[in-house]
RNA sequence: GCGCCCGUAGCUCAGCUGGAUAGAGUACCAGACUACGAAUCUGGGAGUCGGGGGUUCGAAUCCCUCCGGGCGCGCCA
């Protein structure tokens, strides 16, 4: 509806130009059309005569005066008018609103979507949490935050793949090893303690559970003299522990041991998103890039590029010519490669698969490392600006009002199955979804497990299973539904929830646009107030037959809206509470 | 110290590329079912949009500055 209205203002501006009452220097990008706030401005305004009125040389209102004369004639609009210091009002025709019971009927879960114009293929990667545990409330976040968004984006009409990078190598990855054996070894009653700075979970002591039921007692080591080490301080202990890891199993039992701690945590993340309804399309392991040989390449590009120079003994990367604040090491001085390394070939690799838009879902801690990798993209010959880096701030759980804070280490964490075990999936995913990514999220699990009105997830809810209700009451009272007379809508409820559902297929375009899930639940929240005021106020069965049956398909479509939003957030539709 | 995010009603937050009288929820107060689900609805009070400058027809929104809070600033992962 928005665009309609733009492309009218953009027709009356053109033929004003024609008819040399305007210049053609004067004619603005974008003609900016919002949904009025109040009722008495319209349905939709502009501002366009205001803005335009400096380069025209008119004044404001007699600018939008040439513009309204201007409009070619609609039935979609029943008048416009001119207001205040220069507002163009347009207010819609009562049948374009009656009319839209059918067609949201007819289009059903397809209403709202946009039909694939410009549709563009994109590419979301989201929670990419290192495979070193459970997943807990803070990475809950970037879940719903990236599967709403995928789903969002599809709505919007593009091709979306999700993917999920999987940093498998490294010293994390060792030390996770390590963790597992000790744990092992203790299953196995061998006196061995588990160093600080090793992982501490619980779930720790379950994967050596599993890796015994896999390798039984192939993976002991008697000499525990070996691995109970102490030294002064904790990195340097768990460095030694690796390197006698390494040494004691050897390199195929070493790598096995891997293999089966690897896939654990994997398939624990894995089961934890499922449990939240969130699947990726892809998961990508940081060791395929590895072994495919595409970080040498990406670095070797770079030096031939001469981005790269050698300084202490490490090769920097010149990202500092690209907006970052300094320079940064891509290989060490002992010769092994950073992080940052594998993350620029990771990165190449999407940029040069089949896709116009690269999304990163990141926490806020990863902030820092926007600049970098842009760079690195603009160094490698890629267009940063395909790179979109969304910051997810990040998500503290209160419980009594007291903070709890997160730290994997430790194993003093709320884990995201905890959560949903509590709260269930809808009120953890509603919940993390209604704060905008920028805020900070104090996820409050008292209001979240309230079953009231206080909780927005229910209230949503309940318009929909009243809906359903009211469909399951005509059919236990056996009422007739015939084909209805939808101009029969014209009490002020009644059109003001036409105007709502009216705004829906916008709301997904500028929720999308603006990569914004949480407009949708906000809108969600507005389709069920405006349903519930309806519904206290107009009676629907027991109207007579004709306004019954345009009632009847009135709800039917505020139904389906509220399924297709709730959808759309991954929220579940209840028929029943 | 530098960078990013945030500061809007008692509390939790919306406010779309600057627009008309700043909005919800919650809490508080007062009402509404012999009638389709009261997990609902109706009404009420409540704000110098952190402070101060600037840009302009017009600023919660853009710019500068200060104050307050969070996060990040490794040849860690």
């Amino acid at each position: 509806m928005k665009a309609k209205i733009q492309n009218l203002l953009a027709q009356s501006i053109e033929r004003l130009v024609a008819l040399e009452e305007l210049s053609a220097d004067a004619i603005p990008k974008t003609v900016p059309v919002e949904a009025s706030r109040r009722s008495g401005q319209g349905d939709y305004a502009t501002g366009v005569a205001m803005s335009m009125a400096r380069a025209s040389g008119m004044k404001p209102r007699e600018l939008a005066d040439r513009i309204q004369a201007n409009l070619p004639p609609v039935d979609f609009l029943e008048r416009t008018e001119i207001a205040g210091p220069g507002f163009i009002n347009f207010f819609l025709a009562k049948q374009a609103l009656t009319g839209l019971v059918g067609e949201v009927l007819e289009c059903a879960d397809k209403f709202g979507r946009a039909t694939p114009g410009s549709a563009s293929r994109i590419l979301v990667e989201f929670v990419s949490a290192n495979p070193n545990g459970p997943l807990h409330v803070g990475h809950g976040r970037g879940a719903a935050f990236g599967d709403a968004l995928a789903r969002l984006l599809r709505a919007a009409g593009h091709h979306v793949d999700t993917e999920y990078y999987v940093n498998d190598l490294g010293r994390q990855m060792d030390i996770l090893c390590v963790s597992v054996w000790i744990r092992y070894l203790q299953l196995h009653d061998l006196k061995v303690k588990l160093p600080d700075g090793a992982y501490q979970g619980e779930y720790i002591i379950e994967s050596a559970r599993k890796l015994e039921h896999e390798e039984s007692a192939s993976l002991v080591c008697a000499d525990t003299a070996q691995i109970d080490i102490q030294l002064d301080e904790k990195d340097a202990t768990l460095t030694e522990l690796i390197r006698r890891t390494k040494k004691i199993l050897g390199e195929d039992r070493f790598l096995q041991l891997r293999d089966d701690v690897l896939a654990d945590m994997v398939e624990m993340i894995r089961s934890d998103l499922a449990h939240f309804g969130v699947q990726h399309d892809r998961w990508f392991f940081e060791s395929q890039v590895s072994k495919l040989g595409d970080v040498d390449r990406a670095i070797k590009a770079l030096r031939e590029r001469g981005f790269l120079y050698e300084a202490d003994g490490a090769t920097w990367f010149r990202s500092s010519e690209f907006g970052d604040e300094k320079d940064r090491v891509v290989v060490r001085a002992n010769g092994d490669l950073t992080y940052f390394a594998s993350d620029i070939a990771y990165h190449l690799d999407k940029m040069r698969r089949d896709y116009d838009i690269v999304i990163n879902v990141w926490g806020a801690d990863h902030h820092g490392y926007i600049a970098r990798m842009k760079a690195a993209m603009a160094a490698s010959g890629e267009n940063p600006e395909r790179l979109e880096i969304l910051v997810v701030q990040l998500a503290t759980l209160i419980r009594d009002s007291v903070k709890i804070s997160m730290s994997t280490r430790s194993g003093e964490f709320v884990s995201l199955k905890e959560l949903i075990d509590e709260t269930g999936r809808d009120a953890a995913r509603f919940f993390y979804i209604l704060r905008k990514s920028e805020q900070h999220l104090d996820f409050d699990l008292e209001l979240a497990k309230r079953q009231t009105g206080d909780n927005p997830v229910y209230y949503v809810q309940y318009a929909h299973a009243r809906i359903c209700s009211v469909a399951r009451q005509v059919r236990e009272r056996g009422l007739k539904r015939t084909s209805a007379d939808h101009s029969l809508l014209k009490q002020d409820s009644e059109l003001d929830l036409l105007r709502r559902l009216s705004r829906f297929p916008d709301v997904i375009q500028s929720a999308a646009n603006d990569y914004e899930p949480h407009q949708i639940a906000y809108y969600l929240r507005d389709v069920a107030t405006d349903f519930h005021s309806f519904y206290n106020k107009e009676r629907i069965l027991d109207c007579e037959d004709a306004l019954r049956c345009a009632r009847l398909d009135l709800i039917d479509s505020v139904r389906q809206v509220l399924a297709n939003g709730l959808d759309i957030i991954g929220v579940s539709a209840p028929t029943s509470m």
